[in-house]
DNA sequence: GTTAGCACTCGAATGCATTGAGTGCCAAAG
DNA sequence: CTTTGGCACTCAATGCATTCGAGTGCTAAC
């Protein structure tokens, strides 16, 4: 069924105006408003007919009998599906986005952060940033740097360019020298595997080596068995505090809300996530508080990408904010940010 | 001069009954319920002229003429300096502490984030956790991971048992045999160094070590001048949603000033480094929002308190909160806490 | 199908009286 | 000289009635 259809021509922009009117004033909009923004030679009572319909249909809603309109989720869906152009950036935003992004391309740690920090910076909303999928991760390099005879800090650099730092206490000594030869035996023989299997992979290969290198791989074991199990995947957030600009958030307990989700790390992955299973084959998603994936947090918005390393999507990005978000601009940033971030990554990985 | 003497015993009573409501209800106290509170026989009459007497000598405050009175600035810093009394912790309390941050011995990062959590935890407010002041670690061990031909991962784990990672990208390719002979090197002949002064330091050795190991010296100085200069100290923040909780925050002005201080770091820092200094001989110090130290963000108080490594200061913790803050309760908290991350922070460097 | 006109609705703003917690002050008591 | 009871006074908060105005819904005419 193509929704699209549903909506005359004389319905479609007005929705449109509401929408942009409504995002740009955060107050609800009138006939006269909307007469005035399409510059169209119609009436606001005929504006009036046609919004009550839109209302009947259940994409406009009124705070009370005598107001203006808003969007219901259902307008903003439609608006967002069907309506809305996406705004290009700026060639200078483009152009700053490259340059602060390649700036730190040595590391993919800090090349994450400052991307949530440009989507903070350009939206004036908050910007996320979900780091590459933990199980995707394979072995690149192991490290065993002793730090006290009993102390490892056991490294490990992953095939996003990523190095992670676990620290662990073993019983008896250690000595450097060993330290040295385990590290040898590790890397040739577990280059490749899936991080998160360090050690059983270990152990099966143990099976092979039992006998030339026993002691070795003994020693490796121990101390990969020490490793705490991978929490899931990093995440990024800057501008948080952007969200007290928004007049929807001047009532305390919708901020401590959204400011609770954000705390909440995993349930943020998992918006992430639903957005991108739920999108099209539109590169973008947009989720819109109070719809299925969003329970129990209304009145925000969230503009999800994914990224990619070489062919495969690996993370997320995104901006929240209010559900009144200018979403064609947001988009536009959105869209490109994901698309730098899959280049520089996949170059770092190569 | 001693400003305890400036106060009759009876003011001095009142002064504090004053304070403790106030904590406890948020709202203006009045003459009755201070003499409820104190069970005392006098009359809310005598009650009213003492507090006319605090008034005028600028401890308390009316908000209107005709309104309860509130503790002043001065008035705070009389209750903190002279008339609270540190309520210990329960003792379940203290256990929750002691095991819950030495379970995470290992690893002085973790240790710290699990400290700054217990803060907020036990507080009901944000927990405040600055790292050990870069200025002061040392190199204990160096170690060059090669992630690819010209990326190199630098690995430096200080005297305070923290690993830090920097990634470096070189002109030219680096063989895997030739960083593992200059980490020997780098750890023959840098241990100890302050961290600050890695490249430095290299350069002055450099001359000694010039002819036989010329060519290594030359790499390694290559490697460390890439290094980025050393950002201010760590922060740790946890519980920051609970200042939604607090009346004085219902004005979204009011909290996203102190949400924006948070975000800046360096702010947060001087603030606790200020409380150092002016601390007297106590362990812990209390910042008022408003004090000389405390410009621009009112409404808040800050306890705090130094760490030692060894018996050398090198850090602070402190919980945030309203400045209506039940002092005498997170006082016995952070000193408590930081006697212990103190211990365990020596263990892991001893 | 579109428009002008008009009655109607309802939130927001304004004014006003009431209430009550709490003070300041004074004169009397201790 | 200190303490106390009494009393007038202040002022925020509350409730209520009124007004104002943006915006709608409806109907009749175009």
């Amino acid at each position: 069924m193509n929704r699209e259809a549903d909506l005359s021509e004389r319905e479609r922009s007005i929705l449109q105006a509401v929408v942009q009117l409504y995002v740009t004033t955060a107050e609800a909009v009138g006939s006269r408003s909307i007469v005035k923004r399409l510059g169209l030679e119609i009436s606001p009572a005929t504006v009036r007919n046609t919004m009550s319909d839109l209302e009947e249909a259940g994409y406009l809603q009124q705070l009370h009998t005598s107001s203006g309109r808003v969007p219901t989720d259902k307008g903003y869906r439609y608006y967002v599906d069907y309506l809305m152009h996406v705004q290009e950036l700026t060639i200078q935003e483009r152009a700053r986005i490259e340059t602060e992004l390649t700036e730190r391309l040595d590391d993919a740690d800090q090349v994450m952060r400052q991307t949530s920090h440009l989507l903070a910076l350009i939206s004036h909303q908050t910007g996320i940033v979900e780091g590459p999928d933990e199980s995707d991760a394979r072995v690149n390099r192991v490290e065993l740097m002793p730090l006290t005879t009993t102390r490892t800090a056991v490294l490990i650099a992953d095939s996003y360019g990523r190095v992670r730092t676990h620290i662990v206490t073993s019983d008896r000594a250690l000595e450097a020298e060993l330290l040295g030869r385990v590290t040898r035996f590790l890397n040739d023989n577990l280059r490749g595997v899936p991080v998160e299997k360090l050690a059983s992979s270990l152990q099966t290969r143990l099976r092979i080596f039992v006998d030339e290198q026993h002691h070795l791989a003994e020693e490796a074991s121990r101390l990969l068995q020490l490793l705490p199990s991978q929490r899931a995947g990093q995440i990024y957030l800057d501008g948080t505090t952007h969200l007290f600009e928004h007049p929807e958030f001047r009532d305390v307990e919708r901020a401590r809300e959204v400011f609770n989700l954000l705390e909440e790390r995993e349930r943020v992955v998992g918006l992430l996530r639903a957005g991108l299973r739920d999108s099209t084959n539109m590169r973008t998603t947009i989720l819109l508080g109070g719809e299925a994936s969003m329970q129990g947090v209304d009145d925000i918005g969230i503009v999800a990408a994914s990224y990619s390393v070489g062919d495969k999507p690996v993370g997320m990005i995104g901006v929240l904010g209010p559900r009144r978000m200018p979403y064609s601009r947001v988009t536009a940033l959105v869209d490109y940010t994901a698309t730098m971030l899959s280049r520089l990554l996949t170059r770092l990985a190569g």
